[in-house]
DNA sequence: GCTTGTGATGACCGATCGGTCAATACAGGT
DNA sequence: ACCTGTATTGACCGATCGGTCATCACAAGC
């Protein structure tokens, strides 16, 4: 083999390995690992299905492939915090980071949904080990922020779980969400709306003050309205 | 046939029946629909696939009938709700509910999760009509209260959908949750624990005044008895 | 023009899928 | 003993599963 052709990745590989995740991602979110099939993802990439394994080598190697994805994505969007950040800011970005994300990758957030739903078999590791530190870690923080009186004695771990869950609902549940709303998905208004209530819900709900005196950098977070 | 002997229901046959059902149920709700094969829960059950078919019909009229019967042990539950009911009552009661259902029936609502996540193939007309009409009268009332100034205006979708997934979070995401916490599963003070926490941070976000703190009759203020 | 490495794919493999069926066992009524 | 309807199950069906492989197309280097 030539050097030269050998370390340059064609640009047509590029662009068909990413239509095949899209299509795996599409699948795999909709019936697992299990329920998936590499010919429902070869048809959906329009390819034969033989080209998948060429490029994937291999049903779990792409499944695990796409989770590795979205765990990174998820990653992207962690920011930093201690605990002389001010809790409503921070509260109020988690929120919406997570409202976004959720939209932003509805088949990757599915993909991870079905994953545990399955009991976990290949993120048992990241779940027990880099997550958890990153919950330990937060949980900490948010613990000072409570024993400060900057907001009430709450557990850490629920009100994370309490933010994830209610975020991913709207990603996951889309199917539920937009059948009883009689629509076939959420508008952009719809979103903004769900934000703004969870914002307010869970902010006030902790007993945490209202937003940072210099919200300077947040263009949406102070939209907050409803009061009593 | 003998009309004797065609009418009576052997016990045997139900116990049967209902064996196949929880196998079925594991099964269906970590795999999904299409995950989920006959012969997998055959073993479980302890039974040759043919039984299976035999006492079933079909893999589609087994996991149609589990979706019926989760949906008839949901249907238990809900009780009936008026404008002059108090709202923190109705809510207090509303979370522990789920949170009681979901921990009685993990199986069951993680079926029910893998139902949605596959697009509600199967339920789309139950989203659509039943459960849609259900909420739209419960947000009817919650509207009625935030009018009547017993909380803040919220829009009752998102409050309805709040409570769903925080609660039920606790049972489709047992796996993660566990992985995280650094146990098998969640203990009774666990549950309590939660339950406690989101009634906290819910009934205070949407400006409810605090109920009596155990599920007993209320005790104290407007001790006025909801139930029938 | 021949070689060589990469991309592409139809044909095929054994295993498993949901489902059918015939054979069998068995209990109750006559 | 015989008949009849139910219960049980191994064997089998065509379809599909994940995966392999031989073949072919094609562009680059010699």
């Amino acid at each position: 083999m030539t050097a030269v052709t050998a370390t340059y990745e064609s640009p047509s590989r590029e662009r068909i390995e990413a239509s095949i995740l899209v299509a795996a991602e599409e699948v795999f979110s909709q019936h697992g690992y299990r329920g998936a099939s590499l010919q429902m993802i070869a048809d959906r990439a329009g390819l034969p299905k033989a080209n998948i394994l060429y490029y994937m080598g291999s049903k779990q190697a792409l499944y695990v492939r796409l989770l590795n994805r979205m765990m990174r994505r998820w990653n992207e969007v962690l920011e930093d915090i201690t605990p002389d950040s001010d809790p409503a800011t921070v509260l109020s970005d988690f929120i919406r980071t997570k409202m976004v994300l959720g939209q932003r990758y509805p088949e990757g957030s599915k993909l991870f949904a079905a994953e545990i739903l399955a009991g976990a078999p290949f993120l048992g590791d990241y779940l027990g080990g880099e997550l958890r530190d990153w919950v330990a870690s937060r949980a900490a923080i948010i613990h000072q922020w409570s024993a400060q009186g900057k907001m009430d004695a709450v557990d850490p771990r629920w009100l994370i779980f309490l933010i994830w869950s209610s975020t991913q609902h709207y990603t996951e549940y889309s199917a539920q969400v937009s059948g009883i709303l009689g629509r076939d998905a959420l508008t952009e208004d719809d979103l903004e709306s769900i934000s703004t209530f969870l914002e307010h819900v869970i902010l006030k709900g902790c007993g945490v003050t209202a937003p940072a005196p210099n919200s300077a950098p947040k263009s949406s977070a102070d939209a907050h309205s409803v009061e009593k």
